[in-house]
DNA sequence: AGGCGCCTTGACGTTAACGTAAACGTCAAG
DNA sequence: CTTGACGTTTACGTTAACGTCAAGGCGCCT
C-alpha cells in the first residue's frame, strides 16, 4: 500500500492561498515551514498546508511572523503541552487588548475627522458656496 | 514699534510637541516647513508654530506626511480657497471609510481571536487542567 | 582656557514583509 | 531545437518616519 500523501507545488499552494511563490520561500526562509526537498525543488505536503494555513490565519489577525514562528515552533514541540497552550492564550489576549486600543484610537480619529469635515462645510457655506454634494454624512456606522 | 514676533528654537518647539529636534528637521527636509535662518540656526515664529500643529493633528489622525504636506501647501496657496476645502473634505471623506473599514477588520479579528480563547480554554478544560484563572473575558468593550 | 549644552549638517541604520531582477536549471509540447 | 512555463538561488530595492552616530560650531559660565 503506497501511503502516497498529497503534495503541492510552491505555484499550487501559491494560488491556494492567494499569496507568491516568493512569499512562501520568505516564510521558510524564517523558518516558519520546512518543505521536503527533491533535488533542487520543494515539495509541500499535508503538514505544510496546514503550517500555511496557520501562518495566513496569523496574518489576518495581525500577528507578525515572529510571534507566528513562535507559535508554530511551540504547537509543534509540544503537541498541545499546557504550559504552550497558556502562552498562546496570553498571546491572544496581547493581540486583544492591542487591538481594543486600536479601536479606539480610531473611534478618536473618526469623531475629529467628522468634526473637521462639518467645519469645512459651516466655512464654505458661511463663504456663500454650495455644499450640498457635501451632506453625505459620514456617521458613526 | 518694534513688532517683536515670538520665536522657538528648534529645541523649544521639540518639546512643546513632545517630539524630537531630529523629526521637526525631517519635516523641513519633506518641505513641510521652512523656518527663517539666523546663520545656520533655525527660527520658528507663529506661522511654524502652528504648521507644527497642524501636522500633528494630522498624524494623530493617521495621514502620511505627504498628505500632510499636501493639505498644508493648499492651505498655504488658496488661504482658504473653495476648491481647497473640497480637496480637504474629499481627504477626510476618504480617511474616514478607510478607518470605517479598518475598524471592521479590527472586529472581524476580535471574534476570531475570541473563538481562539475559547477554543484554547475548552482544549485544556477537556485535558482537566485548570482554567480558573483564564477566564477573564475580553469581550467586544 | 576648559567644559557644558544647544545647535548644525550628513550619512547611514532601523523595521516588516515581501518585490524585483539576474542568471540559471528542467521538463514537456510543438 | 526552440519556446514557454515553471522552478531555483542570491542579492539588492522598497516604504515610512524617523533614530543614531560622527564631527564640529557657537556662546555662556567659571
Amino acid at each position: 500500500m503506497e501511503q502516497t500523501e498529497k503534495t503541492y507545488s510552491i505555484g499550487e499552494l501559491a494560488q491556494e492561498f492567494s499569496t507568491t511563490p516568493r512569499t512562501i520561500r520568505f516564510y521558510e526562509e524564517k523558518k516558519l515551514i520546512k518543505p521536503r526537498r527533491n533535488g533542487q525543488g520543494r515539495i509541500y505536503g499535508r503538514r505544510e498546508r496546514a503550517r500555511l494555513l496557520l501562518i495566513m490565519r496569523g496574518k489576518r489577525l495581525g500577528f507578525r511572523l515572529d510571534d507566528i514562528k513562535e507559535m508554530l515552533d511551540l504547537y509543534d514541540i509540544g503537541d498541545g503541552q499546557e504550559a504552550q497552550l497558556r502562552l498562546l492564550h496570553e498571546k491572544c489576549l496581547e493581540r486583544i487588548a492591542n487591538l481594543q486600543s486600536q479601536r479606539q484610537d480610531i473611534d478618536e480619529a473618526l469623531g475629529e475627522l467628522d468634526e473637521s469635515c462639518a467645519m469645512i462645510i459651516r466655512y464654505l457655506e458661511d463663504k456663500g458656496c454650495d455644499t450640498r454634494d457635501l451632506e453625505r454624512r459620514p456617521s458613526q456606522a
